[in-house]
DNA sequence: TTTGAACTCCATCAAAGGGTTGAGGGTGGT
DNA sequence: ACCACCCTCAACCCTTTGATGGAGTTCAAA
């Protein structure tokens, strides 16, 4: 070949998924996977190990989200470029995943031909983000953060607790439960708690997966 | 070989995803992979097309769900064999499925050598449901469904609708609301509206799809 | 130091939510 | 005909929620 490949990293936990863009990418000319990982601790490990080129990353990992990762290896390595896979897309994950310095964000059910474009682009120092997640990424742009103890009252709502709860949980009076979710339910654009449970998880600010039973597998 | 290979029909409308498992199954001794769908109208014309003795297929599909698809090839063909192949995992998804005749269950995630030995089980007539599935299943069975007028309350509450506004919507009085609400919240064993709601969206009874904003893609 | 942001708390009040009981009408099955 | 189940509605009562406005604290940045 006329130049070097293109190191790639893979990370991604379902298996038959990492194991299909793995044997997609070696028979590409110009591309070699040189290590995989399924979760964020192994992704992090493998990362220091082949120093990639590109990584492809889920956001979705056991151990260590793939926004941790990606914060994580850009402090020891800021040139790291990473493309973001994910299946469901929260405005929140869009927009950490991009914070944290990624350089791309692909949903999966793109083509074949699109990942291999978009690895080249990245590769050749370009961005690539999809319009349609562009669009989301601007709305929430312009809507405000929720400070860390919103965050947490949040997090409860959603759990289903009542204000009482709430109060008692995060040693706080229940007015100043209420002054929390009086400016996160402005910050979030509704105009109840039921709503604000939905949109968290809509958004993506809080993942379903802390609301399951604890797991077993996965 | 010393027999026909199992024919083997994959549907699922990620893209790399299908590939993967194309690839991955072709490259077996005793599988054959006759044919690939991307959306649920699609794999019922691969089915009828090509009769393959397991259809492996995914719940979350455009066109027509997983288990709409399950529905009408076993309407036209009772002896068809299904393994469900799935992310996520709601109560709802995964119970609906195997009533429609699902033969097995797997988790997105699952090794190459699981979902191979899982085909060769399936298609000797054995069924296949891993552990944390059928525990999940059998608690499932123990609650009580609820009927169409609560899903239609349940539906308004987790769009954040108050009970007026789901009374004027459904055109009923609104103490004909709180009393669907009332028995909902028993069935679902929560405490109120909040919880109701998660609850629903966790267990796959409302799914986020009909929640967020009209997409284009996917 | 001043300013601002975040967190904390209080009091008050109207609106909404939720529990309970009881009850009439409709449909489908036995 | 009877029973079971669903859908419908009402009246009563208590609790929770959310809105509003004010206020003291801390802590980091300007």
């Amino acid at each position: 070949m006329t130049q070097e490949s293109i190191r790639v990293l893979v990370v991604e936990d379902h298996h038959v998924v990492r194991q299909g863009l793995v044997a997609l990418l070696n028979v590409v000319e110009g591309l070699e996977v040189v290590g995989e990982a399924a979760d964020g601790v192994e992704a992090i490990a493998q990362y220091r190990k082949h120093q990639p080129a590109i990584t492809l990353i889920d956001l979705r990992l056991p151990r260590l989200s793939g926004v941790d990762v990606i914060q994580r290896i850009r402090m020891e390595t800021p040139t790291a470029r990473f493309i973001v896979l994910t299946t469901y897309d929260g405005d929140e994950d869009i927009y950490r995943a991009l914070q944290a310095g990624a350089r791309a964000y692909l949903l999966k059910g793109m083509t074949s031909d699109e990942l291999i474009s978009t690895i080249r682009a990245v590769h050749a120092g370009k961005s690539h983000i999809p319009p349609a997640v562009a669009q989301r990424l601007a709305e929430r742009m312009g809507t405000e953060e929720l400070t860390p103890r919103e965050f947490d009252v949040l997090e409860q709502i959603v759990h289903g607790k009542s204000n009482k709860e709430i109060a008692i949980e995060l040693d706080i009076s229940e007015a100043t439960v209420k002054t929390h979710i009086n400016s996160l339910l402005g910050k979030l654009g509704v105009t109840d708690r039921t709503q604000a449970a939905t949109a968290a998880i809509q958004r993506g600010i809080v993942t379903l997966e802390s609301l399951r039973k604890p797991k077993n597998n996965e």
